[in-house]
This record gives structure tokens, C-alpha cells and sequence, in this order.
DNA sequence: TTGTACGCGTTATCAA
DNA sequence: TTGATAACGCGTACAA
């Protein structure tokens, strides 16, 4: 691929450590296994041999023959790895304590894991994490292949395929809810780019619920996931018209652009003249300065869920799918007026 | 390691495509390389027929006769990986664009290192980007391996080991003297856990600035890495004492925990009453209700260059050890009373 | 252009 | 308890 590349240099092994040891090759192996019936004697000696020599077992060989590369693939967009780092975070810890490694494959979105899925699928590994879409065909290939996939916030229907989520559906009715109660008539809607499947679950529930009270008309824009798109998306969306009194934002990065446009940009009060629900609840949103109303995705708890949710299909490749649907919890701080709870 | 694990299941093989195609084994492998001599129709039959059956090649196999892997293991902190992502975010874009394979490494801090070496060891990474401190022995391990190494923000000596980083302690030196030279006599400083070199070098430097100065006594406190840690530690550190004129604090995240102390919790006004420069410029740094001024930290650059000279290693092991250092540029926001530039 | 045969460094099997 | 030997799946000389 591209550069012409050195390899790596030789190292020693097991066979090096065997003629200096005067053991054979597959003694010294088993020295490095816990329990076959190796004299202490023989043992020692190789372990220290070995680690005079300096050497260490190749993972690549012992998985060509043992059929388990003690790998799990991680395959996050772009914007989670930005927006949300605490969930590789969490993959990254918990994978680790249980001894095995991560491969990381950052996307720009959704449909660029295409690209990726060939380098994928010739790595074998004992589990994927996958945090994107994914087309069914391609689906189809790790299962034929007896890999355990698992989909974080993305609902795939396949046998033998898990997926955990957030009900962000239900989080957004939630949302259009407890706004509509406490009196809010005029509502806008700042969402992810098109594309962005989180996004579309978050505000379509959102707009329909709204539909639903009676309020067909939400002024919506979508923009890239970020602050900026949200502060000066926010700022586009109002040129033509007034001001809504609540809006809705398909995740925490960009309700807390939309209040600096709010507050820095129009000079609104919030929550006076305008309420602002985000989504997510990233620590930035609990600060002094933005207080933000959010429904929070407990990252940590799903990482761990996750994890013990691949582990299992790991253990047992042929259970049934599974579908875990989290519940999000709105956390009421001041950036919206609300009735109580 | 700890649970019994099923294997993952078989897979096509070269073999089988082979004995499909009615070619040899051979012949196989040729299709899937660029170059060799392979007819216009065999490639294509042998292509047709390894898409059908779902064959992909197993990079196991091939890294352990090519002695490449085509993975770069990235080793970071907790703290890198929670409060800067965009340094990882970057190097996984970057090594995806070369097509080489990303294992992540996720430690609680430098000392952890230890932990994870002997995993990391034996798999035969192509190169390793390392964000944390490492033994010399360790060091060493890897250079007898011949495997490329790279320190990010950490200096190590050793022969042909690079090192790219800030320079943490001339920065650190150019905010000690802004501020003196606007006047400012009375100092605080807040830092990051005892043990993590980054926050020392900052620290260190501002302070034996200050020191050099005429002032001696620069009261600091160690706390964690992050806005909790900055904002508790801030009122811990005065509680006894009147509030200095102004703070440096070791990055940013300490510094947005600071202001929001002197802001919430004191009721002082920044920059009036009090001066804070933080360390990163971090995207929550330059939004409005923070306008930190604090010195940049150019992260995807510097993951850039680190990839540059890691790959320039990888083609060339024997080049002689090189340092990088980059001169952080200090932001002037409004945090903090300078005098003009 | 294609086939044969070997080796990469392990673990696993079987015999001693 | 240990040693010889056969896989694992691929890339690559060498021969045809």
C-alpha cells in the first residue's frame, strides 16, 4: 500500500529459545501455557531463558492456529469519535480488563463504511463493535463468518446480530411533550446532518409527536453535528422569521451553539424568551454557563452493556438476536421552561 | 484469557477458491496482488469465483510470511482520551487514509504502561505512537525488535526513537512573563496529577519563570485533569488565602473549571478581578461564555507530523533519532488582562 | 503464465 | 513430562 515499507525486523523465537534452552520447540511453548504438565524445573529455566533473550510470543501465529485473535474491531463515525469520546473511552477500558485488544476504524459517516469493510473483513476478529450503518449484504458477511457483531445506537434486524441502543424515539416524544405542556406553541428543530441516523430517529419522533398536538409546522434545519453548525444553523433558520419560543436539538453540541446564537447572537433570554432542549447530556451541558435541559445517554452504562452483550455471543455464536432499547432520562436544568415534573 | 471463547468459525481459504477455480493455491494469492503476471481471464474467473464464495484473505496468514502486519499501535492516557479525542480522532483518519490498521490502547496514566507491554509486545505492530512515558528497558524492547516508535509529548533518548511534542516549558514561560509584564504580581497555579509529565513541564516552567522574576511563592495545587478537578481545586487552594490577580492553569479543561469557580462560586469577574490562561485551546475555549486566552496546542498538526515521521521511520529504521519540537502560540482572548502584543 | 513446494511461528496431536 | 510432526492460510522462489 503506497510507500514501500520495511518489515519489521526478526525477533527471536520460540525455536531460538528452544536450542538455547536444549528443549524442543514445543516445550518451550507450553512453558507459556497455565496449566499442561510442565516440570517446574523445565519451566524456570526456559521462562528465564526466554526472557534473556527477549523474547515474546508472536499473537500473530499462536491466532492463525488458535482461531482467536483476541481482537474486537471498533468502527465509530467521525462525530462520535469528536462529540462523544467517552464511548471508545469506555470500549477501550473495558475491552483492555478483559485482555483484549481494539481495533479502531474511524468513518466520516454512516455510508463511508463501505470503504472500510474490506480491511475488516480480512482481519479476523473475535468481535465487532459497530457504531455506523451497514448495508445487509455486508451484514451478512460477518455472520456467515461467525464473527459476533453487536450495533451500538443502530437497529439492524439479523439473526444472530445484537443491537443496543437508546429508545431515542421515545426521548424525543418525551421531549415535544413535556415542551407542549408547559405552554409552548412555537417550536423549531436543529438536527444532524441528513444522513445521520441518530439524528433522524431524535427529531422525526419529535416533529411527529408535535404533528400529533396539532402543530404541523416546525421549522427544522440540519447541519453538521457540531457547535458551529448548530449556532450559525440556528442563526440561518430565524433570518425570515421570528423567533420560535422552544427548540429542539438532535444533540448537546449543537443546543449549546444554538443558545450562544440565542444569547450572544439575538440577545434572547433563555429560558425566558426561548426554551432549548438538547440531547445527550455531555458534561459541558451540567456547566455553570449553559445548564442545558437534555436527555441524557448514559455512555459508560451502554459501553458496559455492550461489552457484556458481545462477550455472551462471543461465548454462545448461535443465540438468538437480541435487541436492548435504553430508556434516556431527561435531565431538567434551566435553559427550558417546563412544567413540573 | 479468563472465559472460554468459541473459536471464530471457518472461513474460505485460498485453498478452497482454488480447488474451486481449478487453479492452484498459488495462483490464488497471485490474483489478489497488483503486479504479477496473472492472464486477463484467470484473474477475472478467480475474482468471480472468491467473491462468490465470500473469500477474503486472512491478513493473519499473510502479515506472518510478509512480516508486515500493516497495524500502528496508538497508546494513550485516560485523560488524552477523554479531554483531547481530536489527537486520536486524527491519527485514525490518518492511518486510515495510508491503509494501515489503528490498535488503540487505552491506559489510566503513564505509569500504567507497564500493564499492557506485554500485550502490546507480542504483536508485531508495524510502529507504535506512544503518549506516555516508557522505561528505558521497555524502550529498548522495542528498538531490539526493531519496531518504529514514536513519543508524542513525551521526550525519550534513545537511538532511533523520535519524539514529537509541544514545547510545554517554553510556552509555559511565555504566559509566566505576559503576565508579569501586564502587571500582575500575585500568582496561582493549578496543575494536573503529580505524574503526568505534561502538566509538570507547564507548571514547572511558569512557575521557575515567576521565580526568576522575584516571585517566589506561587501557591499550586495537583488535581485531576479535568473541569471538576480544576474548579474544586481552585476554591480548595484559596480557601485560605485572598484570590491571586491572576492563574495559570495546565490545560484547559482545568482552566474552564477555574473560571466558572471564580464566576459561580466567588462571584469575581474575569478578566477584572482575576486573570486565568489555560493550556490546548480547546473548541470550548473560544466560545463566548468562556473566551479563554490560553496557548494552542495545534493537535491535528502535530498528529500529521507525527504520522510523517513515523512513516519515514517505518521506511527507514536506522535513521538517527530525531526530536520535534513546536512552539505553541498563545491565544489572546479575554480571560485574561494582557498587555498588546 | 501457471504449478510445485517451502516457510512464516505458533499450538495441538500423538507417541515415547 | 517431553519430543517429533502436522496443521493454521498465506506469499514467493523456482521450475515448468
Amino acid at each position: 500500500m503506497g510507500a514501500d515499507r520495511k518489515p519489521f525486523q526478526r525477533r527471536a523465537t520460540s525455536y531460538d529459545v528452544a536450542r538455547a534452552a536444549g528443549v524442543a520447540q514445543s516445550t518451550v511453548s507450553r512453558c507459556f501455557k497455565d496449566d499442561s504438565g510442565i516440570s517446574p524445573e523445565t519451566r524456570e529455566k526456559v521462562l528465564r531463558i526466554a526472557s534473556e533473550m527477549g523474547y515474546a510470543r508472536n499473537s500473530l501465529a499462536r491466532s492463525l492456529i488458535t482461531r482467536t485473535s483476541n481482537m474486537v474491531g471498533v468502527i465509530v463515525t467521525e462525530f462520535t469519535m469528536r462529540n462523544n469520546p467517552e464511548l471508545v473511552y469506555s470500549l477501550g477500558i473495558q475491552l483492555r480488563a478483559s485482555g483484549i485488544g481494539l481495533i479502531l476504524q474511524v468513518i466520516e459517516n454512516d455510508h463511508a463504511i463501505s470503504s472500510i469493510l474490506r480491511q475488516v473483513l480480512e482481519f479476523p476478529l473475535d468481535g465487532l463493535i459497530c457504531c455506523s450503518e451497514m448495508p445487509p449484504e455486508d451484514v451478512a458477511r460477518f455472520v456467515s463468518r461467525g464473527i459476533p457483531l453487536l450495533f451500538f445506537n443502530r437497529i439492524i434486524e439479523a439473526a444472530h446480530v445484537d443491537c443496543l441502543a437508546l429508545d431515542h424515539a421515545q426521548a424525543g416524544r418525551t421531549v415535544a411533550r413535556v415542551l407542549h405542556e408547559a405552554g409552548h406553541r412555537d417550536f423549531a428543530c436543529v438536527k444532524g446532518p441528513e444522513g445521520a441516523p441518530v439524528s433522524k430517529l431524535r427529531a422525526d419522533a419529535f416533529r411527529d409527536t408535535l404533528k400529533d398536538l396539532g402543530i404541523a409546522d416546525v421549522p427544522t434545519c440540519a447541519t453538521d453535528f457540531s457547535y458551529d453548525g448548530g449556532r450559525q444553523g440556528f442563526l440561518d433558520l430565524i433570518r425570515d422569521r421570528k423567533p420560535p419560543d422552544a427548540v429542539f436539538c438532535a444533540n448537546d453540541q449543537l443546543a449549546l451553539g444554538v443558545m450562544d446564537a440565542c444569547r450572544h447572537d439575538l440577545g434572547l433570554d433563555v429560558p425566558g424568551d426561548i426554551s432549548i432542549v438538547g440531547f445527550d447530556d455531555i458534561p459541558e451541558a451540567g456547566r455553570p454557563s449553559y445548564l442545558l435541559t437534555t436527555v441524557r445517554q448514559p455512555i459508560p452504562d451502554m459501553a458496559e452493556q455492550a461489552m457484556r452483550l458481545l462477550m455472551e455471543r462471543i461465548a454462545a455464536p448461535q443465540l438468538p438476536a437480541r435487541k436492548m432499547l435504553l430508556t434516556g432520562e431527561l435531565i431538567r436544568r434551566t435553559s427550558a421552561r417546563l412544567a413540573p415534573a
